[in-house]
DNA sequence: AGCTTTCGTGCACACCGTGCAATCTTTCAC
DNA sequence: GTGAAAGATTGCACGGTGTGCACGAAAGCT
């Protein structure tokens, strides 16, 4: 039992670094006025590596860990015979689980995003590892092909919309409720067809 | 009555030559091996007037009018008695109907946008004037703040959605059905709270 | 005509992202 | 242990992007 092996640690410890750098700096300063220049110096590795780890600063900030699970494995697991968007319900809820690990930081983060609105809708890529692959999955456990239906892909859209307003929400109210209880919320308005809620009278 | 004055037709000439320049381009090369010299010398302007005009090749792509009507107005015109779905739905018709006078050109912009998925999650802002001011219009018309509430902004989101996913189903399907019909389905599936449809059996 | 405003353009600059080749380090086979 | 293979880091050079600035030309107004 050698472990992961000294290669690999390093790796990703600059891995580590590099993103943590860029969302320092970014919290300090905005992203759009960081150089990867000034990410790499804090890393202590040389411009040219950062490169080697990252294609840009945005994808070092939204995408820290590259072994993220997917999404189809955990979808397919579910009891076929659940509807469509309660098995998706509960993938998302044990994915999005995977935030709670680095609650500081990922609140960080989104701080940062809602100061660049720009890279709001790759929002979308990260909770869900991708749009594209949701659609994928959601098509074989409903038996559509999603080329021709646009039931799943209207279903993953939505649901990656969902995540993203629950993160927007669950930062915006400081982390007053727990995120699972924010999404269920979410996913429990989109089941009943989005009904108006009664306006708040304070 | 003077009309618009030589002027402004100018500037309305060039921001119309270049956005078509650059859907040509793109639609021949590819998005990202179009330089925006290229772009600018087909349009007959130089490289540098290019930014005066748009602050990219993607917003040149994305956004050839600059003067879009907004979607407040459309949704603060219907029935406040509407669900406020229903309301939303037909604000958002009336703004899809715009795509129905550049058909062809829209459809050209739809196929680029499928080569360069990078940019898939900027229709968002196109066909509903940006999901910000959709959270807005949505918060005023069913009395709920939507710093508070999570249900506006959600309800904004997932129209976004509904809206892209339609895009790329009707030019996926070669504009077989209308844009409004394939619309109004999926909100329909919205309405009803995403239920899993019959699987085809082909 | 003259005056003001606005637009087009060239120039310079910082930054981005990539290909290439040289250098150094870990790993593994012998 | 030693040396070769595999892989990571780095410097260098290059084309492309996006912006600030200043100058000239054209359009609109009086």
């Amino acid at each position: 039992m050698t472990g992961p092996g000294l290669r690999e640690r390093k790796k990703r410890d600059t891995r580590a670094a590099l993103a943590r750098a860029t969302l320092d700096l970014a919290a300090e300063h905005g992203l759009a006025e960081v150089t990867v220049e000034q990410i790499a110096a804090r890393a202590g590795v040389s411009y040219r590596t950062f490169f080697n780890y990252f294609s840009g600063k945005e994808e070092a900030l939204l995408r820290p860990d590259d072994g993220d699970v997917t999404f189809a494995p955990r979808l397919l697991a579910q009891d076929p015979s659940l509807p469509p968007l309660e098995a998706a319900r509960r993938a998302l809820r044990e994915q999005l689980a995977v935030l709670d690990e680095d609650q500081a930081g990922w609140r960080l983060r989104l701080t940062v995003i809602a100061a660049a609105p720009e890279l709001l809708p790759r929002l979308m890529e990260i909770g869900s590892a991708g749009e594209r692959e949701m659609t994928e999955a959601l098509g074989e456990f409903t038996g559509l092909d999603p080329a021709r239906e646009p039931y799943p892909a209207l279903l993953a859209a939505v649901l990656g919309c969902a995540v993203r307003v629950t993160l927007a929400h669950w930062h915006a109210a400081g982390a007053a409720r727990p995120l699972a209880a924010l999404f269920d919320d979410a996913v429990d308005t989109l089941a009943a067809g989005l009904p108006a809620p009664a306006p708040q009278i304070p």
